[in-house]
DNA sequence: GTCACTGCAAAATCTTTGCACCCAT
DNA sequence: ATGGGTGCAAAGATTTTGCAGTGAC
């Protein structure tokens, strides 16, 4: 089963409907990989699908993002950020307030920091898409 | 000397000029404390000083950010909010990502996720503006 | 055939910017 | 008197929404 095959299984065991559009902004996520905006993915599927209108992608982030599928998160600019949920790799972001990259963060030290708040506060943090700021170190060289 | 007189104070040592304008919206912001929007500062500012523009205060956080007065930081909804910097009291905030709720966390718990994050990976967070996700004690039990 | 989904256009937010005037220093 | 700061208006950027038509199921 190809990627593109998988990801439409996994649209119509949610109750998607398996569009074109879907079809293509799932493709462009998934081949682009890592952290996308919504601007991002417009500029590149709208090359494979001319004609894709922006208010598409977003609501259909939207429905992911309800699914389940895709994470979103914050930066430190505007704009909303999301990625591709992959159940085998659940992970965190750290994003540099200087340079604005985002680097991933392993499970194990994402549930470490979990335990440590959920003992000293009643928040539970999500796993999924936790997101730290502070500055990476090729910055704080400089 | 008054809460007012000491923001003067601390304004004309960072460089700026002390104008009705930043009097006005470093009140409110102490006034009200805690973690603020800067549609929320420009509701209550301008009723005490009419005519009041909200560029007015987005320029006038921009400048006590960079002066370090003022942390920023993202909520999950798209405004950025912000809160005056207290040496005295650094924290670090927990928002719920269901009712968007925003709690203090204790200075000691971020030093303590820092040093597991810094001693794990390359990455220094900035404890003065620590922001978590998840899910908070009230909105986990329902 | 249904109704979820899409494109389009318009609007709603949030934020920034150019410019002329004003006032804190 | 200087130039940093402000108001105003306009533009920019991101995101949402109403509506009519279309295509996946």
């Amino acid at each position: 089963m190809s990627c593109g095959e998988r990801l439409a299984a996994e649209l119509r065991k949610h109750g998607f409907r398996v569009t074109p559009q879907r079809a293509v902004i799932l493709e462009t996520i998934a081949h682009r990989g890592g952290h996308l905006t919504v601007q991002e993915v417009y500029a590149e599927a709208r090359q494979r699908l001319p004609g894709l209108n922006i208010a598409t992608i977003y609501r259909t982030v939207e429905s992911l993002h309800h699914a389940g599928m895709v994470d979103l998160f914050s930066t430190t600019s505007h704009a909303t950020m999301f990625e591709l949920r992959d159940p085998a790799n659940p992970h965190g972001h750290l994003i540099c307030t200087i340079c604005e990259r985002v680097i991933e963060m392993e499970l194990g030290l994402i549930q470490e920091l979990g335990h440590i708040v959920a003992s000293e506060t009643e928040f539970e943090l999500d796993a999924h898409h936790l997101t730290l700021f502070g500055v990476c170190a090729r910055c704080r060289e400089q």
